[in-house]
DNA sequence: GCTTTGTGATACCATTTGGCATCCTTTTAT
DNA sequence: ATAAAAGGATGCCAAATGGTATCACAAAGC
């Protein structure tokens, strides 16, 4: 049973979403450290930080009086896989043109 | 200059459209043929095929009384290079994780 | 103990999103 | 010439989304 896409998808649709991800891949941060780059409030980014959990792309702990996110890179790979799928059509379409071009070429 | 991914990203947060898309692979559909799938009515499906376009993943045509939807998979190649940078990350935990295992293994 | 720092939780707000129904126009088919 | 089929364009609506402000609380520091 293929894990459900839908929350994924949706955590990746908003670009500050998809800021924080490439930031966490640096290094775990806390929710006052993501916030000091985003420029909005701490309540904002914790919303998105819910969602991307949601999305099973990151994890919070608590430690102390801080929670941290970490990233969960591997929750990328089913989505990933769903757009392999389409790797086929657009490499055919290029190598069709490839080979068109390369047949142009060796008509002249 | 890398091209913007928010269309890309937005159209793709929707089940109904993600499954437009791969329904288009398969063959171009006109808006009664997708319509047809989709168990919602022709103005919503001709909605998503709108966000599609925006995000430049299909292509539509006016032929005749019908306008005709074609997937356009190359788009998807900037979204999977986005992705890709994660790569190293998870996999990079998945050998790891493999190592470890195999170490443990060793150990018996 | 008292203060500061880091969060959680909540209520509220404007905009976007994903649907519907409806009306109008353009092509085809009879 | 009509009728039927395929769409385009609008307007409307409820719910989701992305943000704010505010209050309460626990952990650290003095």
């Amino acid at each position: 049973m293929p894990p459900d896409l839908q929350p994924a998808f949706r955590a990746l649709a908003d670009p500050t979403r998809r800021d924080i991800l490439r930031r966490l891949s640096a290094r775990e941060m806390t929710l006052a450290e993501v916030t000091r780059h985003c420029d909005m409030t701490r309540a904002a980014v914790k919303k998105h930080l819910v969602v991307l959990e949601e999305g099973n792309l990151i994890q919070m702990r608590r430690q102390g009086r801080e929670t941290i996110s970490t990233l969960n890179a591997a929750a990328l790979k089913p989505v990933t896989d769903w757009l392999s799928y389409f790797d086929a059509f657009w490499q055919d379409k290029l190598t069709a043109l490839t080979t068109a071009l390369q047949d142009e070429k060796d008509n002249t």
